[in-house]
DNA sequence: GTGCGCGTAGTACCGGGGTACGACGTCACG
DNA sequence: CGTGACGTCGTACCCCGGTACTACGCGCAC
């Protein structure tokens, strides 16, 4: 059974999401909230399982509810469900630690899988905002050792390894960080580094981290 | 109508994506592929609106199949779908350009919203790494507070002469370089170096180097 | 005129980056 | 079984990059 916790501050609102939980015999509406202020003290009092979110509310909204509810530890779930898909709502509410951002023209079969989903650990996220989160994941890819074949011949001549090594200078890390976060020697780190210069006929690692630019080993922000 | 080609090298893997596809009336497959050859062949010929790539498959990998279609820059649009759910298949396949990632466990109406998400232009991915996604992302947003405005304004910030300084370090200039070619003392380029990377919170020529990249000052050849 | 931002320049200092060696264990391959 | 590629580590050395501080001339705004 999935308890939940509804916070909207319009009324209307929550009349549906409880209808729509209750017809589920999965599911458990264990409150509702008016503001973020009731939210907060809501989810301490029932531990619910799920914290369907507004953004907009009185007294507190709900990505600073969201923010404290994480703070506190508490083993809710939230998730964000508001009316307007703006990208900077949803980077909000995620950086604040929800577990998923809808929006309130889903269907309610999405709705639901949503809340089993988060309920279950799993994050979501509305379809129409996966691409550009997506986009902007990708583009920030930390170290894939491995990742796709790179055409430049001077990269090619890497060793796996060095290749690695030479993403992470393109992350801006000096050899004594490299060192400590590969768990490596920074006589290591320098061994690998001159190797790759050499490799790459690059004079320093600055030239190195433009070719990994230009290669698109590594990509801009 | 939304048109599929369906590229797997099982048999009956295809069979089962056919039966299910052919069971929806707003849905119409056009092909069958066995290995990944001739998934891209099918694609050039019948332009679908989604190919369901399989990753294993003989003669090319569904990745690599994905990163020539994209390359071509055909209309379809990607939807790979494994059987197994490793990071490192969708971190390849996402940056190989699919617009989505699911795996084989999922259910049939999470398979065809999938189709349909990414016929519609948006992305999908697996929920079980949707979190890890997520997590992933979010770790790389603290440090830009206000979204990509605090990049341009360090490099606002900048003078024009500082600004022409950074451009020619993003060409991997050397100070006694910058000197030379600009008709300046070193000691000159030092000072401005420092008060580039004072004012660009960089801690050293290639850390201001990336966030020229980043900020797009300079290009990737 | 007085102040200020900017570009220029110098000196002294230090630490990290890069080089040049040498060394050892592992693993694949002929 | 050798042999070579690879990853690992060490030592000693040099020099460039970066810092700190000071200084001067120019143009512009108040």
């Amino acid at each position: 059974m999935t308890t939940v916790l509804i916070a909207d501050d319009q009324p209307m609102q929550r009349f549906g999401f409880r209808m729509l939980l209750e017809s589920q015999d999965d599911m458990n509406v264990v409150g509702e909230a008016g503001n973020g202020v009731e939210a907060l003290s809501l989810v301490q009092r029932h531990q619910p399982d799920v914290a369907l979110m507004d953004i907009r509310m009185p007294l507190l909204d709900g990505i600073e509810a969201t923010r404290r509810i994480i703070k506190a530890g508490a083993r809710t779930r939230v998730l964000i469900v508001t009316t307007f898909d703006l990208d900077q709502y949803a980077y909000d509410g995620l950086r604040a630690g929800a577990s998923g951002f809808l929006i309130k023209d889903a269907l309610p079969e999405e709705l639901l899988a949503g809340i089993r989903a988060v309920a279950g650990g799993d994050a979501v996220v509305a379809p129409s905002l996966t691409r550009r989160l997506l986009d902007a994941y990708v583009q920030h890819l930390p170290t894939v050792p491995g990742g796709p074949a790179t055409l430049d011949a001077r990269i090619a001549s890497l060793t796996e390894r060095e290749r690695e090594i030479l993403t992470v200078i393109g992350q801006g890390w000096s050899n004594t960080e490299i060192a400590e976060r590969l768990h490596l020697a920074e006589s290591t780190v320098k061994t690998h580094v001159t190797r790759i210069l050499a490799k790459t006929g690059s004079r320093d690692r600055v030239q190195a981290v433009i070719l990994a630019y230009d290669t698109h080993l590594v990509t801009p922000a």
